[in-house]
DNA sequence: CTGTTAGCGCGTTCAC
DNA sequence: GTGAACGCGCTAACAG
């Protein structure tokens, strides 16, 4: 059955994808039923919705949804940028996400800014394009005209994995500093003094500014020394800055007791690194990481960390999301949610 | 400048996004002269675009993209589907993706499937429904229907880290099989002859499958046993899996020489089990993995690995999907590329 | 350089 | 349970 002399027209692989209306005629109905008997919950008697369903086959018939979309004004979907997809912490929150979305129709489109405030801009913007019903964002640092676009969508923005002073609408997160205070607090009550920062160099990175922040308030307030902090490399540092940091610590402070990164990666390379030179961990040297990777579970000897609800984040961000969008409940969701982080203790400190 | 008396409407943040026509109106232009000055390289007076860059910025519109591509018949974007996005070498490939749609004005619209066809099938039927000029696949593995799907939607697929022997469109990929047995031989011919393998239990992850395969067929050409294949847990195996899987095999072969892994990630978690318990890598036992993931080349001792053109495998499917969709070129790309693996030999063996 | 007309493929709304 | 008219917001094609 080849539709006209169309040249191109031949058997299946080339041609344009079939419409509604051509399903239709091919199953002796209006198009409107063929609409119905795609969407659940309506009522098409069972003989003709066969009938459909057979013509659906035979033509490879595949909805267009964003035709459908333009109609019934409501895309299907939400926008999540998150900084890097090969991140664990961060790929967990997506997978919250996504997990939370399940079963209410609407599916997750995903973008990443590789830490950058420039990209954001650009990803907002592109997503925005696409009419999402609502946007969840990493952090609370955003260019202008991003916050601007945002602010002006008229839908539910959720900000996530921070506690930004001027929220633009909801956020689910947590204070890295405070984090970070805590961390300090533990390990200076287990008698370390002379601590150590690893982390990046610009501010590009705002969850590691924060930290590093936390870093020096909690060792200020408690009398101890602060300045010894190595700013290295472009985030998100990788394992083998973290191995190189380490290096030039030890060389600028070298009784220096224990060393705190920025993130477990960091940390990890640290440790590597140590180990290489044939330093004992934590004997010789003590590390810690943030963000409780797989690797900090795993590696010898296993890693101290704060523990982050990466998929919870995630989860409640699309749970709030939801709620806003379907008008659900009595009242809408409470504007901030903070999630919980605890310091995990391994045999690296 | 409220519209009528719409109750919600106030000032901002509520009320519909305003359309095409608004910022027309506001411009004193027609819509279609919006559009235009929207657009790259279209000619309108400098003075009108002036108006109309003003007027959009004072009304804070941003185009509504689906409207747009229903009529260009364009969506802008290419759909692409990885298994974890948690896992960096799918990531790199997803890199090289986003680098090479940079100024092509493609986006990439990202799914995962976390390893699971029937997962896959239905982010298949997701992307389609929204119209993809292209889709990048992982795997030359999926469900009928799915297959089915792609065939008919009309556009160019690429399928990508494999060769598969019945290819749905294009290629871009190499035989995970040949890559194992390159590393079976490069280990033979340093003299070790009792090997083990450590993957997955099922055919779910078909690349791992196609791994133990490659061990299976190289340690037959050479006469050596291939039976010390240890199945364990659900792809995509974890550190801590191959941490427990190491153990495993020296309970049931304490001989083994050298361990081979699935991906670097259970090689990593078997090396960092194997210290913990007192035993010398690669003294006691030799480890090795694939992918060359970071860690392998931080890790202590390093790591021997497959080195995979990750990158390169996303940014050649980019390529070839941009160089199809626009007719580019004299003649259509190639169908099937071969991308490079090697093997990176470190202390671990 | 700018405007007009028509229609992309579907869902809403109403009628039957 | 089914169909017809209409319009979602935008752009192609043509006219001026």
């Amino acid at each position: 059955m080849t539709k006209t002399a169309d040249g191109k027209m031949g058997d299946g692989k080339t041609g344009e994808a079939p419409t509604m209306n051509d399903v239709a005629r091919r199953a002796g109905v209006s198009a409107m039923t063929v609409s119905r008997a795609l969407k659940e919950g309506s009522h098409v008697s069972k003989a003709t919705r066969e009938r459909i369903t057979q013509a659906i086959n035979e033509l490879g018939y595949v909805l267009d949804q964003s035709a459908g979309s333009l109609s019934s004004r409501r895309t299907g979907f939400v926008a999540a940028i998150i900084p890097s997809i090969n991140n664990s912490n961060f790929s967990d929150t997506a997978r919250g996400i996504t997990d939370a979305l399940e079963g209410t129709g609407l599916q997750l489109l995903l973008g990443y800014t590789n830490y950058s405030v420039e990209r954001e801009e650009e990803l907002i913007e592109a997503m925005l394009r696409r009419r999402p019903e609502g946007i969840i964002l990493t952090g609370g640092a955003h260019t202008p005209r991003g916050r601007r676009m945002l602010e002006q969508a008229g839908i539910p923005v959720i900000e996530t994995w921070d506690t930004p002073a001027d929220p633009i609408d909801k956020v689910v997160g947590f204070s890295n500093g405070a984090a970070m205070e805590l961390l300090v607090e533990t390990l200076a009550a287990k008698g370390y003094e002379r601590f150590g920062y690893i982390g990046g160099t610009t501010a590009r990175d705002t969850r590691g500014s924060q930290r590093r922040g936390g870093f020096v308030r909690a060792l200020e307030r408690l009398g101890l020394p602060s300045d010894r902090v190595i700013s290295f490399g472009v985030p998100p540092i990788s394992m083998e800055q973290g191995a190189q940091a380490v290096v030039s610590m030890l060389e600028r402070w070298p009784d220096t007791q224990v060393a705190l990164c920025v993130s477990d990666l960091s940390a990890f390379g640290a440790l590597m690194e140590c180990q290489r030179r044939g330093m004992k961990v934590p004997d010789d040297i003590a590390i810690a990481g943030f963000g409780d990777y797989e690797i900090a579970a795993c590696c010898h000897p296993r890693m101290t960390t704060i523990n982050v609800d990466c998929y919870g984040i995630g989860r409640q961000a699309a749970l709030k999301l939801t709620q806003t969008i379907q008008g659900m409940a009595t009242e809408e969701p409470e504007r901030i949610t903070l999630t919980d982080f605890r310091v995990v203790e391994r045999e690296s400190t």
